[in-house]
DNA sequence: GCTTTAAAGCTATGAGAGATAGCCAAGCGC
DNA sequence: GCGCTTGGCTATCTCTCATAGCTTTAAAGC
């Protein structure tokens, strides 16, 4: 039998987009297979297993996040900035709603994910920089504005809120109510 | 063989036990059964199938939250009440962090869910109240609110913050974030 | 108090998932 | 051209959920 060339890469790439045609349930060693047209146990010479790949996806999706949300940030500071990132992470789940539910909540605390998790982490940190917070002040605005992201993402790709409409003026207040939250000593 | 006297709701029972010892993913018609005294099979005669149980649970979580809440905001008004809100919510996932896992995001548009699901929006709405507000503005406080509960509860059940401690302080400060964006029209 | 009958158990069986063992051939390095 | 690593394969196991069909319990009705 041929070979098909298949690599650890290629088997999460078509991992990602059966991701994003069937949502992360839709992932099965059995599919993922199909699609690379290999049988089901050829995988395990790419992949450890089923958990591993799904591993490897969520570390895939949270990169993209971090390199989306650092180029989407660039050049601007301040108020600004903050507001382009948490768009942007908006705009990232809106895309790819099936891969956000890829990434567990607790990155940093997974040793795969945990140089992803910094990376987005950092973004948002060097967002903050104006504002000068100390280091307590600090923690609790990133977790603000890490429960506001998430909460409102997560709800919004799962379906979580009646009609679409006004969906983006409730997000633009929700931005407004963590700028006005930090001391308002913007640059 | 002798019955054991098996019901729907002594099924779900058993089934909430279950996710709370075994998380979400723990809840197999196998342990159940087992749990139960009864062969898996059995278990058809009380409940459809896995995705019937499942959704059971999700709407007994649902309808627990909802009294709770509503007591715990009993007799109470204005800023207090929404504070006393928030902290009930996140003291529920504390407590169970499990079983919120079972809840869907969009209890308003499953038929099972939505009645429960309304009284808990009733919850908030009624403590909403004293701000009066308009009907858009009515919309977007109360989904602010629900990122904020939800976004919060939902990384700390997933142990999604870093270190546990000063959440606390974290809480009350997004709890105050929220009051203060609210038209300072306070009871 | 006996008969009927709906309901609640059971065993047997199947489909489909992940996972492992072990075989065989492709194709690269020498 | 030879050998060995590597990437395929088939066969098989286990564990899910799920269904079919049988048996027995125990309550309702005469």
């Amino acid at each position: 039998m041929p070979r098909v060339g298949l690599t650890p890469d290629r088997v999460v790439d078509t991992a990602m987009t059966l991701v994003d045609e069937r949502g992360l349930d839709g992932l099965t060693l059995a599919a993922v297979a199909d699609r690379c047209g290999v049988a089901a146990p050829s995988l395990y010479k790419h992949v450890s297993n089923l958990a591993d790949l799904r591993t490897l996806v969520g570390v895939r999706v949270l990169r993209e996040m971090a390199d989306q949300f650092a180029t989407a940030v660039m050049g601007r500071s301040g108020a600004d900035a903050v507001a382009t990132l948490m768009r942007a992470y908006r705009g990232y789940v809106v895309a790819h709603p099936a891969r956000y539910a890829a990434v567990p909540a607790d990155p940093l605390h997974q040793p795969e994910y945990a140089e992803a998790g910094r990376r987005l982490l950092e973004v948002m940190g060097a967002v903050l920089r104006p504002w000068q917070l100390t280091g307590n002040d600090l923690v609790h605005a990133m977790r603000a504005a890490r429960v506001i992201t998430h909460g409102f993402a997560s709800l919004e790709s799962a379906g979580g809120f009646g009609l679409p409409q006004d969906l983006d003026e409730t997000y633009e207040r929700l931005i407004h109510m963590f700028l006005t939250s930090l001391t308002p000593q913007e640059s």
